[in-house]
DNA sequence: GTCTATAGCCCGATAGAC
DNA sequence: GTCTATCGGGCTATAGAC
Protein backbone atom coordinates (compact mmCIF):
# COMPACT_ATOMS: atom_id res chain seq x y z
CA UNK A 1 0.00 0.00 0.00
CA UNK A 2 1.39 3.43 -0.86
CA UNK A 3 2.03 5.92 1.63
CA UNK A 4 -0.71 8.38 1.54
CA UNK A 5 -1.50 12.17 1.80
CA UNK A 6 -3.98 13.20 4.86
CA UNK A 7 -6.46 14.02 2.08
CA UNK A 8 -6.47 10.94 0.94
CA UNK A 9 -6.47 9.41 4.25
CA UNK A 10 -9.53 11.20 4.99
CA UNK A 11 -11.49 10.15 1.54
CA UNK A 12 -10.71 6.48 1.47
CA UNK A 13 -11.95 6.33 5.36
CA UNK A 14 -14.75 8.25 4.68
CA UNK A 15 -15.54 6.68 1.89
CA UNK A 16 -15.06 2.84 3.87
CA UNK A 17 -17.25 4.62 6.90
CA UNK A 18 -20.08 5.73 4.13
CA UNK A 19 -20.40 2.63 2.96
CA UNK A 20 -20.50 0.81 6.19
CA UNK A 21 -22.95 2.86 8.30
CA UNK A 22 -24.81 5.46 5.12
CA UNK A 23 -23.97 8.87 4.48
CA UNK A 24 -25.64 10.57 7.58
CA UNK A 25 -25.11 8.19 10.10
CA UNK A 26 -21.20 9.18 9.69
CA UNK A 27 -20.98 12.40 11.36
CA UNK A 28 -17.42 14.51 10.81
CA UNK A 29 -16.67 14.03 14.24
CA UNK A 30 -16.97 10.09 14.22
CA UNK A 31 -14.63 10.48 10.90
CA UNK A 32 -12.18 12.17 12.61
CA UNK A 33 -12.47 10.27 15.56
CA UNK A 34 -11.50 7.30 12.89
CA UNK A 35 -8.90 8.65 11.33
CA UNK A 36 -7.08 9.40 15.10
CA UNK A 37 -7.21 13.36 14.39
CA UNK A 38 -9.39 16.25 15.71
CA UNK A 39 -12.39 17.45 13.92
CA UNK A 40 -10.92 20.99 12.91
CA UNK A 41 -7.95 19.17 10.69
CA UNK A 42 -10.81 17.52 9.08
CA UNK A 43 -12.40 20.81 8.08
CA UNK A 44 -9.07 22.61 6.99
CA UNK A 45 -8.76 19.54 4.80
CA UNK A 46 -12.15 19.60 3.24
CA UNK A 47 -14.54 22.85 4.25
CA UNK A 48 -17.41 21.09 3.94
CA UNK A 49 -19.26 17.73 4.01
CA UNK A 50 -20.12 18.12 0.84
CA UNK A 51 -16.49 18.96 -0.36
CA UNK A 52 -15.51 15.30 0.79
CA UNK A 53 -18.85 14.08 -1.17
CA UNK A 54 -17.49 15.66 -4.55
CA UNK A 55 -13.76 14.11 -3.96
CA UNK A 56 -15.40 10.70 -3.76
CA UNK A 57 -17.96 11.60 -6.71
CA UNK A 58 -14.27 12.55 -8.51
CA UNK A 59 -12.79 9.25 -7.52
CA UNK A 60 -16.00 7.08 -8.43
CA UNK A 61 -15.99 8.62 -12.20
CA UNK A 62 -12.51 7.74 -12.60
CA UNK A 63 -13.12 4.33 -11.98
CA UNK A 64 -16.59 4.09 -13.57
CA UNK A 65 -15.05 5.60 -16.83
CA UNK A 66 -12.31 3.43 -17.07
CA UNK A 67 -13.87 0.26 -16.54
CA UNK A 68 -16.66 1.16 -19.08
CA UNK A 69 -14.27 2.13 -21.45
CA UNK A 70 -13.10 -1.54 -21.66
CA UNK A 71 -14.29 -3.90 -24.44
CA UNK A 72 -14.53 -7.68 -25.12
CA UNK A 73 -11.07 -9.09 -25.75
CA UNK A 74 -10.22 -12.44 -27.76
CA UNK A 75 -11.42 -14.82 -25.09
CA UNK A 76 -15.04 -14.12 -24.58
CA UNK A 77 -15.59 -15.89 -21.51
CA UNK A 78 -12.25 -14.31 -19.66
CA UNK A 79 -13.72 -11.22 -21.09
CA UNK A 80 -16.83 -11.18 -19.76
CA UNK A 81 -15.45 -12.96 -16.15
CA UNK A 82 -13.35 -9.79 -15.86
CA UNK A 83 -16.04 -7.57 -16.49
CA UNK A 84 -18.37 -8.99 -14.19
CA UNK A 85 -15.36 -8.72 -11.20
CA UNK A 86 -14.22 -5.34 -11.88
CA UNK A 87 -18.41 -4.51 -11.75
CA UNK A 88 -18.85 -5.88 -8.37
CA UNK A 89 -15.72 -4.30 -6.91
CA UNK A 90 -16.86 -0.86 -7.84
CA UNK A 91 -20.29 -1.25 -6.98
CA UNK A 92 -19.21 -2.92 -3.54
CA UNK A 93 -16.44 -0.19 -3.28
CA UNK A 94 -19.03 2.60 -4.06
CA UNK A 95 -22.29 1.17 -2.68
CA UNK A 96 -23.37 4.05 -0.47
CA UNK A 97 -23.61 6.70 -3.64
CA UNK A 98 -25.90 3.96 -5.25
CA UNK A 99 -27.72 3.82 -1.93
CA UNK A 100 -28.14 6.74 0.01
CA UNK A 101 -28.72 9.34 -2.46
CA UNK A 102 -31.71 10.43 -0.71
CA UNK A 103 -29.76 11.38 1.87
CA UNK A 104 -27.24 13.76 -0.04
CA UNK A 105 -29.68 14.91 -2.36
CA UNK A 106 -28.24 17.26 -5.20
CA UNK A 107 -25.32 17.30 -2.93
CA UNK A 108 -23.10 14.93 -5.59
CA UNK A 109 -23.22 17.24 -9.32
CA UNK A 110 -20.74 14.98 -10.63
CA UNK A 111 -23.25 12.16 -9.70
CA UNK A 112 -26.27 13.53 -10.16
CA UNK A 113 -25.25 15.06 -13.72
CA UNK A 114 -23.84 11.22 -15.06
CA UNK A 115 -25.54 8.71 -13.47
CA UNK A 116 -27.93 8.12 -16.07
CA UNK A 117 -25.44 8.12 -19.38
CA UNK A 118 -23.16 5.73 -16.35
CA UNK A 119 -26.09 3.23 -16.62
CA UNK A 120 -27.34 3.34 -19.73
CA UNK A 121 -23.10 2.57 -21.04
CA UNK A 122 -23.20 0.00 -18.52
CA UNK A 123 -25.85 -1.93 -20.12
CA UNK A 124 -24.60 -1.02 -23.67
CA UNK A 125 -21.34 -2.83 -22.34
CA UNK A 126 -22.44 -5.66 -20.98
CA UNK A 127 -24.78 -6.10 -24.41
CA UNK A 128 -21.43 -6.20 -26.29
CA UNK A 129 -19.85 -8.37 -23.58
CA UNK A 130 -22.75 -10.61 -24.28
CA UNK A 131 -22.46 -10.38 -28.00
CA UNK A 132 -19.30 -11.63 -28.19
CA UNK A 133 -20.50 -14.40 -26.46
CA UNK A 134 -22.87 -15.22 -28.61
CA UNK A 135 -20.23 -14.49 -31.93
CA UNK A 136 -18.03 -16.99 -30.21
CA UNK A 137 -20.70 -19.68 -30.37
CA UNK A 138 -21.08 -19.92 -27.04
CA UNK A 139 -24.20 -18.10 -25.93
CA UNK A 140 -27.13 -19.54 -27.99
CA UNK A 141 -29.48 -16.37 -27.49
CA UNK A 142 -31.08 -14.12 -30.04
CA UNK A 143 -29.78 -10.75 -31.30
CA UNK A 144 -33.19 -8.98 -30.65
CA UNK A 145 -33.44 -10.16 -27.21
CA UNK A 146 -29.67 -9.60 -25.95
CA UNK A 147 -30.52 -5.98 -25.18
CA UNK A 148 -33.26 -7.10 -22.11
CA UNK A 149 -31.09 -10.24 -21.03
CA UNK A 150 -28.53 -6.60 -20.71
CA UNK A 151 -30.87 -4.79 -18.84
CA UNK A 152 -32.12 -7.53 -16.49
CA UNK A 153 -28.60 -8.43 -15.56
CA UNK A 154 -27.23 -4.99 -14.72
CA UNK A 155 -30.72 -4.34 -12.75
CA UNK A 156 -29.89 -7.84 -10.83
CA UNK A 157 -25.99 -6.96 -10.43
CA UNK A 158 -26.59 -3.56 -9.38
CA UNK A 159 -28.96 -4.40 -6.49
CA UNK A 160 -28.38 -8.10 -5.86
CA UNK A 161 -26.19 -6.71 -2.96
CA UNK A 162 -29.29 -4.89 -1.08
CA UNK A 163 -31.67 -8.21 -2.18
CA UNK A 164 -28.99 -10.21 -0.54
CA UNK A 165 -28.41 -8.34 2.71
CA UNK A 166 -32.06 -7.81 3.27
CA UNK A 167 -32.43 -11.43 3.03
CA UNK A 168 -29.98 -11.99 5.84
CA UNK A 169 -27.12 -12.32 4.15
CA UNK A 170 -24.57 -9.56 6.04
CA UNK A 171 -22.38 -7.49 3.18
CA UNK A 172 -19.54 -7.49 5.63
CA UNK A 173 -17.01 -10.65 6.06
CA UNK A 174 -18.31 -13.74 5.94
CA UNK A 175 -20.92 -12.93 3.47
CA UNK A 176 -21.34 -15.13 0.08
CA UNK A 177 -23.62 -12.26 -1.29
CA UNK A 178 -21.39 -11.12 -3.92
CA UNK A 179 -20.96 -14.88 -5.07
CA UNK A 180 -24.87 -15.08 -4.76
CA UNK A 181 -25.53 -11.76 -6.94
CA UNK A 182 -23.28 -13.44 -9.67
CA UNK A 183 -24.75 -16.55 -9.69
CA UNK A 184 -28.49 -15.10 -9.55
CA UNK A 185 -27.41 -12.92 -12.81
CA UNK A 186 -26.09 -15.87 -14.41
CA UNK A 187 -29.47 -17.42 -14.18
CA UNK A 188 -31.06 -15.68 -16.60
CA UNK A 189 -28.87 -17.28 -19.28
CA UNK A 190 -27.15 -19.92 -18.44
CA UNK A 191 -29.66 -22.28 -19.54
CA UNK A 192 -28.29 -21.06 -23.23
CA UNK A 193 -24.42 -21.35 -22.54
CA UNK A 194 -22.40 -24.11 -24.01
CA UNK A 195 -21.19 -26.00 -21.01
CA UNK A 196 -17.90 -25.56 -21.18
CA UNK A 197 -18.06 -21.89 -21.06
CA UNK A 198 -20.54 -22.33 -18.24
CA UNK A 199 -18.60 -24.14 -16.52
CA UNK A 200 -15.84 -21.54 -17.05
CA UNK A 201 -17.84 -18.70 -15.64
CA UNK A 202 -18.57 -20.58 -12.81
CA UNK A 203 -14.93 -21.11 -11.68
CA UNK A 204 -14.44 -17.53 -12.57
CA UNK A 205 -17.49 -16.41 -9.91
CA UNK A 206 -16.10 -18.46 -7.16
CA UNK A 207 -13.18 -16.85 -7.13
CA UNK A 208 -14.35 -13.06 -7.25
CA UNK A 209 -16.52 -14.53 -4.59
CA UNK A 210 -13.92 -15.42 -2.28
CA UNK A 211 -12.00 -12.47 -3.21
CA UNK A 212 -14.66 -10.67 -2.14
CA UNK A 213 -14.80 -12.14 1.40
CA UNK A 214 -11.20 -11.92 2.29
CA UNK A 215 -11.44 -8.41 1.27
CA UNK B 1 -62.30 8.26 2.09
CA UNK B 2 -63.44 7.90 5.36
CA UNK B 3 -62.64 10.33 8.01
CA UNK B 4 -59.27 9.38 10.22
CA UNK B 5 -58.33 9.83 14.03
CA UNK B 6 -55.88 12.53 14.39
CA UNK B 7 -53.15 8.96 15.22
CA UNK B 8 -54.55 8.00 11.54
CA UNK B 9 -54.00 10.81 9.71
CA UNK B 10 -50.49 11.66 11.68
CA UNK B 11 -49.24 7.68 10.47
CA UNK B 12 -50.84 8.64 6.76
CA UNK B 13 -49.13 11.86 6.32
CA UNK B 14 -45.80 10.51 7.73
CA UNK B 15 -45.99 7.49 5.67
CA UNK B 16 -46.53 9.84 2.64
CA UNK B 17 -43.70 12.44 3.33
CA UNK B 18 -41.10 9.53 4.43
CA UNK B 19 -41.61 8.26 0.81
CA UNK B 20 -40.99 11.56 -0.67
CA UNK B 21 -38.54 12.74 1.03
CA UNK B 22 -36.66 10.27 2.97
CA UNK B 23 -37.40 9.25 6.91
CA UNK B 24 -33.85 11.20 7.80
CA UNK B 25 -35.34 14.04 6.08
CA UNK B 26 -38.49 14.65 7.28
CA UNK B 27 -38.14 16.52 10.59
CA UNK B 28 -40.88 16.05 13.18
CA UNK B 29 -41.31 19.76 12.51
CA UNK B 30 -42.05 19.87 9.13
CA UNK B 31 -44.17 16.54 9.89
CA UNK B 32 -46.16 19.22 11.78
CA UNK B 33 -46.26 21.88 9.91
CA UNK B 34 -47.58 19.49 7.00
CA UNK B 35 -50.47 18.70 9.18
CA UNK B 36 -51.04 21.70 10.36
CA UNK B 37 -51.18 20.96 13.96
CA UNK B 38 -48.12 22.07 16.39
CA UNK B 39 -45.55 19.75 16.61
CA UNK B 40 -46.33 19.02 20.64
CA UNK B 41 -49.62 17.33 19.33
CA UNK B 42 -47.73 15.06 17.42
CA UNK B 43 -45.48 14.11 20.80
CA UNK B 44 -48.85 13.43 22.85
CA UNK B 45 -49.80 10.73 20.02
CA UNK B 46 -46.69 9.20 19.70
CA UNK B 47 -43.99 9.51 22.45
CA UNK B 48 -41.36 8.69 19.96
CA UNK B 49 -40.34 9.05 16.42
CA UNK B 50 -39.83 5.56 16.78
CA UNK B 51 -43.28 4.75 17.80
CA UNK B 52 -44.30 6.42 14.57
CA UNK B 53 -42.30 3.41 12.33
CA UNK B 54 -43.45 0.92 14.54
CA UNK B 55 -46.80 2.44 13.75
CA UNK B 56 -46.14 2.59 10.30
CA UNK B 57 -44.59 -1.01 10.27
CA UNK B 58 -47.39 -2.66 11.56
CA UNK B 59 -49.84 -1.06 8.75
CA UNK B 60 -47.05 -2.42 6.30
CA UNK B 61 -47.01 -6.25 8.52
CA UNK B 62 -51.09 -6.23 7.90
CA UNK B 63 -50.94 -5.37 3.86
CA UNK B 64 -47.97 -7.88 3.17
CA UNK B 65 -49.63 -10.66 4.51
CA UNK B 66 -52.96 -10.08 3.16
CA UNK B 67 -51.10 -10.20 -0.28
CA UNK B 68 -49.08 -12.94 0.53
CA UNK B 69 -51.85 -15.03 1.40
CA UNK B 70 -53.53 -15.02 -1.78
CA UNK B 71 -53.77 -17.73 -4.05
CA UNK B 72 -53.91 -17.59 -7.77
CA UNK B 73 -57.89 -17.76 -9.05
CA UNK B 74 -59.36 -19.68 -12.14
CA UNK B 75 -57.98 -17.39 -14.30
CA UNK B 76 -54.15 -17.57 -14.57
CA UNK B 77 -54.14 -14.28 -16.00
CA UNK B 78 -55.97 -11.99 -14.42
CA UNK B 79 -54.87 -13.71 -11.22
CA UNK B 80 -51.05 -13.03 -12.43
CA UNK B 81 -52.32 -9.25 -13.43
CA UNK B 82 -53.82 -8.73 -9.78
CA UNK B 83 -51.12 -9.48 -8.22
CA UNK B 84 -48.91 -7.36 -10.09
CA UNK B 85 -50.94 -4.37 -9.53
CA UNK B 86 -51.06 -5.20 -5.52
CA UNK B 87 -47.08 -5.78 -4.82
CA UNK B 88 -46.92 -2.62 -6.88
CA UNK B 89 -49.42 -0.90 -4.96
CA UNK B 90 -47.83 -2.63 -1.68
CA UNK B 91 -43.90 -1.67 -3.16
CA UNK B 92 -45.18 2.12 -3.78
CA UNK B 93 -46.94 2.33 -0.51
CA UNK B 94 -43.92 1.70 1.66
CA UNK B 95 -40.93 2.62 -0.76
CA UNK B 96 -38.78 4.71 2.42
CA UNK B 97 -39.20 1.17 4.68
CA UNK B 98 -36.82 -0.80 1.58
CA UNK B 99 -35.07 2.25 0.54
CA UNK B 100 -34.00 3.93 3.97
CA UNK B 101 -33.53 1.38 5.90
CA UNK B 102 -29.67 2.24 7.04
CA UNK B 103 -31.39 5.60 8.11
CA UNK B 104 -33.88 3.84 10.87
CA UNK B 105 -31.67 0.91 11.33
CA UNK B 106 -32.74 -1.02 13.57
CA UNK B 107 -35.62 0.61 14.53
CA UNK B 108 -38.28 -1.04 13.27
CA UNK B 109 -38.63 -4.55 14.85
CA UNK B 110 -41.56 -6.07 13.11
CA UNK B 111 -39.72 -5.00 9.42
CA UNK B 112 -36.25 -6.27 10.56
CA UNK B 113 -37.98 -9.42 11.96
CA UNK B 114 -39.89 -10.24 9.14
CA UNK B 115 -38.29 -8.63 6.48
CA UNK B 116 -36.39 -12.17 5.18
CA UNK B 117 -39.44 -14.66 5.17
CA UNK B 118 -41.74 -11.50 3.49
CA UNK B 119 -39.29 -11.79 0.78
CA UNK B 120 -38.84 -15.50 0.56
CA UNK B 121 -42.74 -15.87 0.91
CA UNK B 122 -43.15 -13.24 -1.90
CA UNK B 123 -40.78 -15.44 -4.38
CA UNK B 124 -42.92 -18.79 -3.61
CA UNK B 125 -45.42 -16.70 -4.17
CA UNK B 126 -44.81 -15.19 -7.24
CA UNK B 127 -43.84 -18.90 -8.89
CA UNK B 128 -46.88 -20.24 -7.71
CA UNK B 129 -49.01 -17.40 -9.89
CA UNK B 130 -45.97 -18.43 -12.88
CA UNK B 131 -46.97 -22.01 -12.46
CA UNK B 132 -50.42 -21.32 -12.78
CA UNK B 133 -49.79 -19.94 -15.72
CA UNK B 134 -48.14 -23.00 -16.81
CA UNK B 135 -50.89 -25.36 -16.21
CA UNK B 136 -53.13 -23.46 -18.15
CA UNK B 137 -51.10 -24.06 -20.96
CA UNK B 138 -50.60 -20.25 -21.03
CA UNK B 139 -46.39 -20.38 -20.41
CA UNK B 140 -43.90 -22.42 -21.99
CA UNK B 141 -41.49 -23.15 -19.41
CA UNK B 142 -39.78 -26.12 -17.52
CA UNK B 143 -41.06 -26.35 -13.90
CA UNK B 144 -37.25 -26.66 -12.85
CA UNK B 145 -36.31 -22.87 -13.95
CA UNK B 146 -39.48 -21.89 -12.61
CA UNK B 147 -37.99 -20.71 -9.46
CA UNK B 148 -34.94 -18.83 -10.83
CA UNK B 149 -37.56 -16.58 -12.97
CA UNK B 150 -39.46 -15.66 -9.96
CA UNK B 151 -36.51 -14.56 -7.78
CA UNK B 152 -35.28 -12.42 -10.56
CA UNK B 153 -39.18 -11.16 -11.31
CA UNK B 154 -38.87 -10.40 -7.56
CA UNK B 155 -35.93 -8.73 -7.63
CA UNK B 156 -36.86 -6.63 -10.87
CA UNK B 157 -40.09 -5.50 -9.55
CA UNK B 158 -38.65 -4.69 -6.39
CA UNK B 159 -35.87 -2.55 -7.29
CA UNK B 160 -36.93 -1.62 -10.70
CA UNK B 161 -38.51 1.46 -9.53
CA UNK B 162 -35.49 2.79 -7.95
CA UNK B 163 -33.60 1.39 -11.28
CA UNK B 164 -36.14 3.88 -13.42
CA UNK B 165 -35.50 6.82 -11.19
CA UNK B 166 -32.10 6.81 -11.47
CA UNK B 167 -32.46 6.81 -15.42
CA UNK B 168 -34.05 9.80 -15.20
CA UNK B 169 -38.11 8.89 -14.72
CA UNK B 170 -38.93 10.43 -11.28
CA UNK B 171 -41.46 8.01 -9.29
CA UNK B 172 -43.90 10.91 -8.94
CA UNK B 173 -46.49 12.06 -11.05
CA UNK B 174 -46.03 11.88 -14.57
CA UNK B 175 -44.30 9.13 -14.38
CA UNK B 176 -44.10 5.46 -16.14
CA UNK B 177 -41.95 3.73 -14.12
CA UNK B 178 -44.27 1.63 -12.52
CA UNK B 179 -45.24 0.57 -15.85
CA UNK B 180 -41.78 0.59 -17.13
CA UNK B 181 -40.83 -2.16 -14.41
CA UNK B 182 -43.71 -4.23 -15.09
CA UNK B 183 -43.09 -4.43 -18.75
CA UNK B 184 -39.39 -5.04 -17.63
CA UNK B 185 -39.97 -8.05 -15.68
CA UNK B 186 -41.97 -9.22 -18.42
CA UNK B 187 -39.01 -9.55 -20.19
CA UNK B 188 -37.91 -12.56 -18.06
CA UNK B 189 -40.85 -14.55 -19.52
CA UNK B 190 -42.46 -12.62 -22.37
CA UNK B 191 -40.73 -14.85 -25.35
CA UNK B 192 -42.82 -17.89 -24.06
CA UNK B 193 -45.97 -16.92 -23.06
CA UNK B 194 -48.68 -17.37 -25.21
CA UNK B 195 -50.12 -14.65 -27.47
CA UNK B 196 -53.25 -13.69 -26.19
CA UNK B 197 -52.23 -14.10 -22.71
CA UNK B 198 -48.99 -11.65 -23.66
CA UNK B 199 -51.27 -9.48 -24.79
CA UNK B 200 -54.11 -9.46 -21.70
CA UNK B 201 -51.09 -8.86 -19.86
CA UNK B 202 -49.75 -6.10 -21.72
CA UNK B 203 -53.32 -4.39 -21.43
CA UNK B 204 -53.35 -4.74 -17.84
CA UNK B 205 -49.57 -3.45 -17.40
CA UNK B 206 -50.81 -0.30 -18.91
CA UNK B 207 -53.91 -0.18 -16.82
CA UNK B 208 -52.22 -0.82 -13.66
CA UNK B 209 -49.56 2.09 -15.23
CA UNK B 210 -52.04 4.57 -15.72
CA UNK B 211 -53.48 4.04 -12.25
CA UNK B 212 -50.18 4.72 -10.53
CA UNK B 213 -49.58 8.21 -12.49
CA UNK B 214 -53.31 9.51 -11.01
CA UNK B 215 -52.33 7.86 -8.07
C1' DG C 1 -56.59 16.81 22.65
C1' DT C 2 -54.20 20.62 21.22
C1' DC C 3 -51.42 24.45 22.01
C1' DT C 4 -46.83 27.37 23.36
C1' DA C 5 -42.47 27.48 25.11
C1' DT C 6 -38.33 25.59 25.83
C1' DA C 7 -34.87 22.10 27.35
C1' DG C 8 -30.95 19.42 25.93
C1' DC C 9 -28.37 17.44 22.47
C1' DC C 10 -25.51 16.93 18.56
C1' DC C 11 -24.69 18.56 14.09
C1' DG C 12 -21.65 21.01 10.61
C1' DA C 13 -18.69 24.71 10.59
C1' DT C 14 -15.45 28.78 12.22
C1' DA C 15 -11.59 31.20 14.67
C1' DG C 16 -7.36 31.30 16.15
C1' DA C 17 -3.34 29.37 18.95
C1' DC C 18 0.54 26.52 18.12
C1' DG D 1 -1.07 21.01 9.23
C1' DT D 2 -3.04 20.04 13.38
C1' DC D 3 -5.01 21.29 17.50
C1' DT D 4 -8.65 23.40 21.12
C1' DA D 5 -12.56 25.95 21.93
C1' DT D 6 -16.75 27.40 20.61
C1' DC D 7 -20.66 29.07 17.74
C1' DG D 8 -25.36 29.06 15.57
C1' DG D 9 -28.84 26.16 14.28
C1' DG D 10 -31.91 22.36 13.86
C1' DC D 11 -33.22 18.21 15.90
C1' DT D 12 -36.12 15.14 19.20
C1' DA D 13 -38.49 15.41 23.17
C1' DT D 14 -40.66 17.45 27.60
C1' DA D 15 -43.55 20.55 30.63
C1' DG D 16 -47.38 22.69 31.42
C1' DA D 17 -51.26 26.08 30.13
C1' DC D 18 -55.66 25.90 28.02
Amino acid sequence: MAKLTTKERIVVEALRLFNEQGYDAVTTAALAAHLGMAEGNLWYHFKTKRALLDAIGARYAKVIEARISQAPGEDAVASYALLLETMMAEFRAFRFLYRDQRSYGQLAETIERNARQWTQRTIDQLEHYLAALVDAGLLDWPRERLHDVAINATIILRYGLEHYREMGDPVGEGSGSVRRTLLRHLTLFEHRLEPGAAERLHAAIELIGQQALAA
